[in-house]
RNA sequence: GCCGCUGUGGCGGAAUUGGUAGACGCGCAGCACUCAAAAUGCUGUGUCCUUGUGGCGUGUCAGUUCGACUCUGACCAGCGGCACCA
């Protein structure tokens, strides 16, 4: 066995051997327990990053682990094709998106082949391809029909100058369009929205039984969906028959309204600027604020007067209705009513613009309310409410709900944050909507036959706008009921479409049937979805809306789509993320061509637990090489001094404890990896055995046979991990010719049993000595060893002995004072 | 602003159910091998002092407990998401 370590040499070679024989190809078995291992699939953006490896050596070391454990494992890998970087590269390099994105695919693909990832590439998917979104289009028209898409109004950043749409990531910090510099403005145009509001219920139920989701993505979605209970009221406007409805979660409050805000394209607002140029211009710089939450919820409150007022619909006082820019249109009813004592943003708008505070709950435990410090927000009992003092939140709730109610003007409603999902996007590379205009039929759905849609892909860009736009041959159409000239939806899908259901389609990504057959029943769920925390809410939100509609369709009878997730964390350099724009990226190719794949692959497990950020250092990947190094190198002076005898006999105290220390190795790595996930901590207790192993000299047929145990523990733990390496020292041991398809090891009990335990000996919580003790010495006997021991006796010195606590196997602490 | 996460040596991290804080690695220092260097191996490495099976020490402040990195409350800092980046 050659005494060097060959990377460049080996990993192509074992690659090569995967290939020919197919080794990571599956399909259907029945017989066998399945295991589906799932990455978040990457957009091709160019080249592999380090995030990109790190997502998916987790995948693979999970994938390789559960193969092992003699599972049906699939691995699938695809890409999220369709995207605005396409565009941008478009616009920049006169080079047509697809041209761009298929020549990245080809990169990326062999640099995912060159790492070793155990993928089954029959099933590789391209979301941009048309046998893909084909099936995409043909779930929204049958959607439509059943009334779960429809079309509105809904707002956008709009470049004045460029006239064209901009995403959240166009418009720089300062609220300016990134090729044209001009102030962005709000605008609403008409889009398709999917229902996920209609299944807002059923996917927040579900969250608490999801025992396979980290806790703290569970919570996120809980609070994104955000279920209130509140009452949905009117508010008559003086001197006329109109009303105002607004939506509450405090009608307990309701008698300490003070003022009321809408929207700035509230028809109320736009109406009363008609004779107002002030307000006017007011309402026409709300527009000048980009469409995010974080910039409305963090930019100057600003609001002015409409001059009208509604009335108080208990009291019958007028009530100023003002416009205010944090009010936006879409969300809700587009109209609130303020109660600054007992919310804390609108307190603070009411002393900016002087509007009255009114206390109307106090602190039902007898504390003082003091509304000129901020408001009062907790629940408490009611005051200055009329007929309704005295109440607390429920009761209140009840009575004032009830009066509404009555009246007819009112009614308690369940209320989500979540809003409906807007699909439509004014880009080109996506997938098209499949709606044609027809000015006699209305909005009319593609038939399914004229499916696919295609998206004309030889195409180039004038300006920043979609050229599907200037495509007469792509809008012009005839309409499919009437016949007569139409018009075709140029908008595209939110690329989140086609990643909300292509973990299903790998299952079968080469039926031309049907969107998914019985396959996917086989394969579905995910058991195991790896992917970036970022992804936490509307990625994996959509996935779970996604299941339900193609469960509801009949396709795949399934809640949820996957039943494990492990959120990775992001990868740093010198404390922050890696990215292109901070220049502290490192590139996976020059570091698997200078250390070989699994050099990579160690070091990028090693560092920290998968779910943590990964801060990346230069000396550490050194580490990992000599690591490799180091474990080539044993096991070829191993192997080159293989004369002795392969035979335990009985065994001696060193061979024992090595035995020992290999069988408690096999049982930490199995838990590590197999439940924990936590590789790192996996890979130093495989340091920690290499480490021994090394210290130990062989001078006896009974030492070579507990070294050799070892070896075959140490390549088999190490396989998932390091597969190349682990593939060749496996053969060069003499174990067989294919480590992938050697069961996993099993920890023998009767190896780590031991007959004597340590007992750590504290006096009050402090270390003051270690014992030996037989492993069933019994607490009585264990407490009068202690108690005897020199540094104890000294500590309590002058104390009295007040309890003494055993911890069978652990410690006695001596409480003395 | 809202929601969520994280905070431990010079650095990445370990401590799984409240029970020995700092496993494992990186870096650094010394030694061995070498004409020399690289590579490799060995030893040491939280901090302070009066060098003792000594004191202190897990972002800050308080609390619960025989015992807290771990649980509770308040605060500080950093990171992620906030619906058109993916």
């Amino acid at each position: 066995m050659d005494e060097i370590y060959k990377p460049e040499v080996i990993e192509p070679r074992v690659q090569e051997v995967w290939d020919s024989t197919q080794a990571f190809a599956v399909s259907e078995d029945p017989a066998r327990e399945k295991f589906y291992c799932l990455c978040m699939f990457p957009y091709p953006s160019g080249a592999c990053h380090m995030g990109h490896v790190r997502n998916y050596t987790i995948g693979d070391v999970i994938s390789r682990f559960q193969r092992a454990q003699g599972k049906n494992v699939l691995q699938p890998m695809g890409w999220d094709a369709f995207g605005l970087p396409a565009e941008n590269a478009a616009i920049k390099n006169k080079v047509p998106p697809a041209k761009w994105t298929y020549k990245n695919i080809d990169v990326m693909r062999s640099q995912l082949q060159r790492l070793g990832f155990a993928y089954d590439w029959q099933r590789e998917i391209a979301t941009c391809r048309p046998e893909y979104y084909r099936w995409e289009q043909w779930l929204f028209t049958k959607l439509y029909e059943k009334g779960l898409v429809y079309k509105k109004n809904a707002v956008v950043n709009w470049d004045p100058v460029d006239q064209t749409v901009l995403a959240n990531e166009q418009v720089d910090s300062d609220g300016r369009g990134w090729r044209s510099g001009a102030l962005v403005e709000r605008r609403e145009i008409p889009q398709w929205f999917m229902r996920i509001t209609a299944y807002a219920e059923e996917l927040l139920a579900s969250l608490s039984e999801m025992d396979g989701w980290p806790e703290a993505v569970r919570t996120m979605q809980t609070n994104w969906i955000g279920r209130s209970e509140g009452l949905e009221l009117d508010f008559p406007i003086e001197n006329g028959n109109e009303s105002l409805r607004v939506f509450t979660t405090r009608p307990d409050t309701l008698m300490g309204a003070t003022y009321m805000a809408v929207a700035a394209e509230h028809p109320l607002a736009v109406s009363a600027a008609e004779n107002d140029p002030q307000l006017a211009a007011f309402l026409s710089e709300c527009k000048n604020v980009k469409a995010s939450e974080a910039e409305l919820e963090t930019m100057e409150k600003k609001g002015m007067h409409l001059g009208v007022n509604a009335l108080h619909p208990i009291s019958g006082e007028p009530v100023p209705i003002l416009a205010a820019n944090f009010v936006l249109m879409g969300y809700g009813t587009g109209a609130i009513m303020a109660v600054p004592g007992h919310d804390q943003r609108d307190w603070e708008f009411a002393n900016k613009y002087q509007l009255p505070i009114v206390q109307v709950i106090t602190d039902a435990d007898g504390g003082t309310v003091d509304l000129s410090q901020g408001a009062f927000v907790s629940r408490g009992k009611l005051v200055n409410s009329g007929d309704y003092d005295g109440l607390d939140f429920d009761q209140a709730f009840d009575a004032i709900s009830q009066f509404f109610e009555q009246k007819g003007t009112g009614q308690r409603k369940v209320n989500y944050r979540l809003r409906d999902w807007g699909v439509s996007r004014q880009r080109y590379w996506g997938a098209p909507i499949p709606m044609i205009y027809c000015e006699k039929c209305g909005d009319v759905p593609v038939p399914e036959g004229d499916l696919p849609v295609r998206l004309p892909e030889e195409v180039e860009f004038q300006g920043v706008t979609s050229p599907l736009k200037t495509m007469p041959e792509f809008y012009n159409c005839k309409c499919p009921i009437c016949g007569g000239d139409a018009r075709r939806e140029t908008d595209t899908f939110d690329t989140f479409v086609e990643s909300s259901w292509y973990f299903a389609r790998f299952a079968c990504r080469d039926s031309d049937e049907a969107m998914l057959d019985e396959r996917a029943s086989y394969w579905m769920p995910v058991d195991q979805y790896i992917g970036g925390i970022e992804h936490a809410i509307l990625h994996l939100l959509y996935a779970r809306f996604y299941q339900r509609l193609l469960r509801d369709e009949g396709l795949l009878d399934l809640d949820e789509p996957f039943a494990n997730l492990l959120t990775q964390g992001m990868v740093l350099r010198d404390g922050s993320k890696m990215s292109k724009s901070k220049g502290n990226t490192v590139d996976p190719q020059t570091l698997i061509d200078r250390f070989g794949a699994d050099t990579v692959r160690f070091f990028v497990m090693s560092d920290a637990p998968p779910d943590q950020s990964f801060e990346w250092s230069d000396e550490g990947v050194e580490g990992a090489s000599r690591f490799l190094k180091k474990l080539w190198r044993l096991v070829a002076d191993h192997v080159n001094n293989s004369s002795l005898s392969d035979d335990f006999g009985s065994l001696n105290t060193e061979q024992k404890e090595l035995r020992r220390q290999i069988h408690l190795t096999i049982e930490k790595v199995t838990d590590d990896i197999g439940r924990r996930h936590t590789f790192n901590t996996a890979i130093a207790s495989v340091r920690e055995l290499i480490n021994s192993v090394g210290r130990f000299e062989v001078r006896s047929a009974g030492d070579y046979a507990v070294v050799r145990e070892a070896f075959s523990v140490v390549v088999q733990l190490m396989a998932p991990i390091t597969p190349h390496i682990c593939h060749q020292l496996w053969q060069e041991l003499g174990f067989g010719d294919s480590i992938i398809d050697a069961p996993w090891p099993v920890a023998d009990p009767s190896a780590m049993a031991q007959s004597e335990v340590e007992l750590v000996i504290q006096v009050n919580g402090k270390l003051r000595a270690k014992i030996r003790v037989s492993a069933d010495a019994d607490k009585t006997a264990v407490e009068d060893i202690a108690l005897k021991e020199e540094n104890v006796v000294r500590h309590i010195e002058g104390k009295s002995v007040r309890k003494v606590i055993v911890v069978p196997g652990k410690l006695v602490n001596v409480v003395a004072n």
